[in-house]
DNA sequence: AAGGCGGGGAT
DNA sequence: ATCCCAGCCTT
């Protein structure tokens, strides 16, 4: 094997990021704390099932890491026990010919995978007697290895200490320090990478890999974070700021109209919702909703004009988009609580309180619906 | 810095 | 329909 001396750790603690310490001071955790408490959910929610875990060698690693490229595990796990089956380990892939390969591919898609796939087992037996290198360097010098499949392929194959950084990390990274803008720009890309090197633990690293990327995959998803049991919720930054739907910065594209509104979740007492009827033209015409404004002033105005309560205390919610065919709305909802309703919503027509139950039962557009639902859970 | 590469899952 | 996915390589 050729190679370089395995699994010392480098450094404890620090990372190596001096442009970054801002954004790495914001979730008020202290060193070693986010890799312990991922580490210590990994044990109790982690994947340990998945084919190439077992065994778990460099070759079956590295196959498993180039099929999931861009590609989700389910979709992998079939296409991964076929491949194994026909070509076992690395020098029998190295015989193979490239129509085998391809063939065991095909309906994979991005085939250079399969192309640089075949081409590095070549150059691995040339070069490396016929296995991977242990070596960061050496593994991105070969064709469709980069530098976080190479982290990877460290990390799960020998316990080696290096970072990685697909898209779950960077997602869980952009919220968990709220880092803005798109991940996909060489700027807020290297601030990522130096944050993953420095959140490093000095042991357990290939847990560490599949616990970031099993968190990212089915807590931190994408859509529909699981905050409320999230063990991680009280240092995320986004959760903290209510801006869980707009981190990670979506990919900038020809934007179809961006509308901003916002909501006031009004509750009284015993749980019922103000409602605000919409006018009888225009999106959601007629429909029961929440009051809606342009802006916090505005909102602030209502409120003070209509109920008694402190408009400060509400608290931000995090925002929601809906699309339209022509636009796309991001509704910035806040919940605020009130003493109780004043005399003249009783006479007025367009508002009214709804107890939960009664929210079946009435005509809402459907990210109100939405919004009032999970405000209920 | 931007575009190409594929097919599928989730919303 | 649209976005994104255990990214990497070329231009």
């Amino acid at each position: 094997m050729s190679a370089r001396s395995p699994a010392t750790p480098r450094r404890s603690g620090r990372g190596e990021a001096p442009d970054s310490s801002s954004t790495q001071q914001a979730h008020g955790l202290a060193d070693g704390e986010i890799a312990a408490r991922l580490l210590a959910w990994f044990d109790r929610h982690g994947r340990v099932d998945l084919p190439w875990q077992h065994p778990r060698t460099p070759y079956r690693v590295w196959l498993s890491e180039i099929m999931l490229q861009q590609t989700q595990v389910s979709v992998v796990s079939g296409y991964f026990e076929r491949f194994v089956s026909a070509l076992p380990d690395l020098p029998a892939l190295a015989r193979a010919s490239q129509d085998e390969v391809l063939a065991l591919w095909s309906g994979l898609g991005y085939y250079a995978r399969a192309r640089n796939l075949h081409a590095t087992a070549k150059l691995c037996v040339e070069r490396h007697g016929g296995d991977l290198p242990r070596d960061l360097d050496a593994l991105i010098a070969l064709p469709g290895i980069g530098r976080s499949t190479a982290g990877a392929i460290l990390t799960q194959a020998w316990n080696d200490r290096a970072p990685i950084l697909d898209g779950n990390v960077k997602r869980v990274l952009c919220r968990l320090f709220g880092i803005d803008g798109w991940p996909g720009t060489p700027a807020v890309e290297k601030q990522l990478w130096s944050i993953a090197a420095s959140l490093l633990p000095d042991a357990r690293l290939a847990d560490w890999t599949q616990a970031q990327m099993d968190f990212g995959a089915t807590l931190c998803t994408r859509a529909s974070p699981a905050c409320a049991i999230c063990p991680l919720q009280d240092a995320c930054v986004a959760r903290r700021e209510g801006r869980i739907a707009e981190l990670p910065a979506a990919k900038p594209g020809k934007p179809l109209p961006q509308r901003e509104t916002r909501m006031l979740i009004v509750e009284d007492p015993a749980g019922r919702v103000l409602l605000w009827r919409r006018p009888p033209t225009g999106v959601w015409a007629s429909l029961w909703s929440l009051p809606q404004h342009e802006s916090s002033d505005e909102a602030q105005a209502w409120f003070q004009r209509h109920l008694d309560g402190d408009f400060a205390s509400a608290r931000a919610l995090p925002a929601l988009d809906h699309g339209f065919t022509h636009f796309r709305l991001r509704i910035h909802p806040r919940l605020i609580a009130v003493s109780g309703p004043r005399a003249a919503i009783g006479d007025n027509a367009d508002l009214r309180w709804a107890s939960r139950a009664e929210l079946a039962t009435i005509g809402l557009p459907a990210p109100v619906r939405k919004l009032l639902q999970e405000q209920t859970e």
